[in-house]
Order: structure tokens, then sequence, then C-alpha cells
DNA sequence: CATGGGATTGACT
DNA sequence: GTCAATCCCATGC
């Protein structure tokens, strides 16, 4: 599988956030292609980088190209591509897949620990329902930035990998995916710099994280 | 050194 | 809709 180079990446990150839609994303087996992005960038306060270089921010604030992945809410990784050039803080979070290849093995480390504490143990057996557990739909296999890294199996170590030679690599689009019908819309889970619309995704694909909201004017 | 807050998810009311 | 789990790290004494 051929990578994108890091060029790629060393332009506005709005911009590569964008034309990441429909990109693929290799790890530990399994790949699936990119349907839901969001730009970050030192100049906005959502963006970790607001704060300039700490521990935490240097490979965000590194070479782009790179893979920045960093825990958030103590439980879940995060994967995002850095942008721009090295010194610029700014960066594409991965927001979901549409799983292609190795949906076994997602699957199995979707339904095994490491995810919520409960996922797993208590939840479907006792709720009754059929299935909570071990059989996942494929739509819930990465639809959302917690679940993708769960389902291809991305850790902390990943932090400050080269997406082009890995482990965690990014392919351009593949063939059916060359213009994907993209729309904008305001970024998830935040709570400053809410009004900026740098949340991208894939119109009407069933594995994007949330629905859209009204505003960015998708037609069910 | 202590504290507080998440770029989330899944279970439960 | 509400809520807890859980940990890294930025911030403030």
């Amino acid at each position: 599988m051929k990578a994108l180079a890091p060029d790629f990446y060393d332009r506005p990150v709005v911009e590569v956030a964008r034309e990441l839609i429909g990109c693929v994303v290799e790890h530990g087996g399994a790949a699936g292609v990119i349907v839901e992005t969001e730009a970050y960038h030192e100049s906005e306060p959502a963006c970790h980088a607001f704060v300039g270089l700490t521990p935490r921010t240097r490979t965000l604030l590194g070479p782009p190209g790179r893979a920045y992945v960093y825990r958030s809410y103590g439980i879940h990784a995060m994967l995002n591509a850095v942008c721009e050039q090295e010194g610029v803080g700014a960066a594409v979070l991965i927001r979901a897949l549409e799983p292609t290849s190795g949906l076994a093995l997602m699957r199995a480390r979707r339904g095994a620990t490491g995810g919520s504490p409960r996922a797993g143990l208590s939840a479907g057996a006792r709720s009754g329902r059929p299935g909570a557990r071990g059989s996942l739909s494929d739509h819930e296999l990465c639809s959302g930035p917690g679940k993708l890294t769960q389902a291809l199996g991305i850790s902390l170590a990943e932090n400050g990998g080269d997406l082009a030679s890995g482990p965690v690599r990014i392919a351009p689009r593949p063939p059916g995916w060359l213009e994907p019908a993209i729309v904008a819309s305001t970024r998830v889970g935040i709570t400053k710099a809410v009004e900026l619309r740098w949340r991208f995704s894939v119109a009407g694909n069933r594995d994007v994280s949330r629905p859209w909201p009204r505003s960015a004017g998708v037609r069910p």
C-alpha cells in the first residue's frame, strides 16, 4: 500500500482535513476509509497547541506527516495527523472510518477489553438485548474517534510515528473514493471555538460518529 | 505537590 | 436524556 508523503500534510490544516476524507488508514492488520475529520490549529483555543510547546504538544508542533496520539478522558486514544510546517501546532483528528479490511480483527478488539471498562462484561448479557457484545455491526466498529483506534489497535505507543512508513499508515483515496461528497459542519465535543466549521464528513455515510446538525444542510 | 478538566463511550433512568 | 469511568497533563500554589 502506497502511503501519502509528508508534504501532503505540509499545508493549511483545514485543507488537509478535507483532503483526508476518502483516504485509507491502516494499522494492526485492519484498514478503513476516512469518512469524518476535524481540523485543529494553534491559533484557536480548542487546539491542544494553543498553550504552546509542552511535553504533551511536542508531536503536535513537530514535523508534518506524523501521528499525534493522545489519551482522552483517561480511556480512549485519539488519532491525529500532524500538519503544517514544523513549529506550527496543527493536526487533523480522524473521527470515523468506513471499515474495509480486517473486520473480524476489529470486532474482536472492540468486543474485548480496552474501551469503556464496562463494555464487554455486564453489557448485553444483563440487558437481555441479544448481541450487545461480540456481534457489533460493521457500522459500530469505527464510528467514532475512540472506537476506530480501538478497532485498529492504535495506542499511545504510536504517538510520533511516521504516517508514511508506519506502523500507522495513511494511503491516498482508492478508486471509488476519488470525489467524495463532503459536508462541513461545526466540531464535536469541544467547548471553545465552537463556531468554526472545521468538521468534515461524507454526506449520508452511515459510519460517521454523529448525525449532521441542521446547519450542515445534509438531506437524510 | 494538589487539583481540575477533557477532541468519548456505553450503560442506565 | 444523564452519568461515571479513568489518566495524562496544564495550571496554580
